[in-house]
DNA sequence: GTGAGGATGCACT
DNA sequence: GTGCATCCTCACG
């Protein structure tokens, strides 16, 4: 089942922690590229310091502020897209980053487009799983609730996991409190995870 | 297997 | 001009 809009209004925290085990889907041709969540980080409105919306509303944030369910898709470091997912009310900046997911199927597909053959290195982080389901900033903005392109579903398998929580990853910038937050969830032992 | 450093471009003061 | 929610390569031994 497609998650719906309402699932994306819960608090962020909550949203991050239930992506847990669910399915991101990404339409590739013909295809359809499947991978299971397995890391996510919560990034929450105008007081988190790690949170781009905390430098106030601006063109690249501005999605940030709008109805949740959208995907917020940045470039970085010159050669990389993060993918997050807008969640909370309107006027209300905050989203999830998906940081690490396990290939469920085609893998050859996912090997090449990021070029290496190790299967364990294909999404285990935030700017590879964005090339190996090759998400762009042409879907910055997209409503993940239409079932098109790019969406998330429910999952009845890969129920039996335990969450995990830590600091966020790559937030020196941050003040303290943010930096300590533990607003990083992670499915416990899974071999995808991103490194640390 | 681990750590340092470079790559690289865009949003924002 | 600055800095970035990262990744890869290349040393090292």
């Amino acid at each position: 089942m497609i998650l719906k809009r309402e699932f994306y209004q819960q608090p962020t925290l909550e949203v991050a922690r239930s992506l847990l085990g669910k399915k991101l889907i990404r339409q590739h041709g013909q295809q359809q590229l499947i991978g299971l969540i397995v890391e996510t980080e919560a990034y929450i409105g105008e007081n988190d310091t790690a949170c781009h919306a905390s430098k106030g509303k601006t063109q690249r944030t501005e999605i940030m502020f709008g109805r949740a369910g959208h995907a917020y898709i940045y470039f970085i470091y010159g050669m990389h897209y993060m993918f997050n997912i807008v969640t909370e009310s309107e006027g209300n900046p905050a989203a999830v980053l998906l940081r690490a997911i396990q290939p469920l199927n085609h893998i050859d597909v996912l090997k090449r487009h990021r070029n290496i053959t190790e299967e364990k290195s294909l999404t285990n982080g935030p700017a590879k799983l964005c090339q190996a389901y090759n998400i762009d900033k042409t879907l910055n903005a997209w409503d993940l609730c239409l079932g098109k392109k790019l969406w998330i579903e429910t999952n009845d398998e890969h129920n039996d996991y335990q969450t995990e929580t830590s600091p966020r990853i790559g937030i020196n910038y941050a003040e303290e409190k943010d930096r300590n937050a533990h607003w990083r969830f992670t499915m416990k032992g899974n071999p995808f995870l991103s490194k640390r």
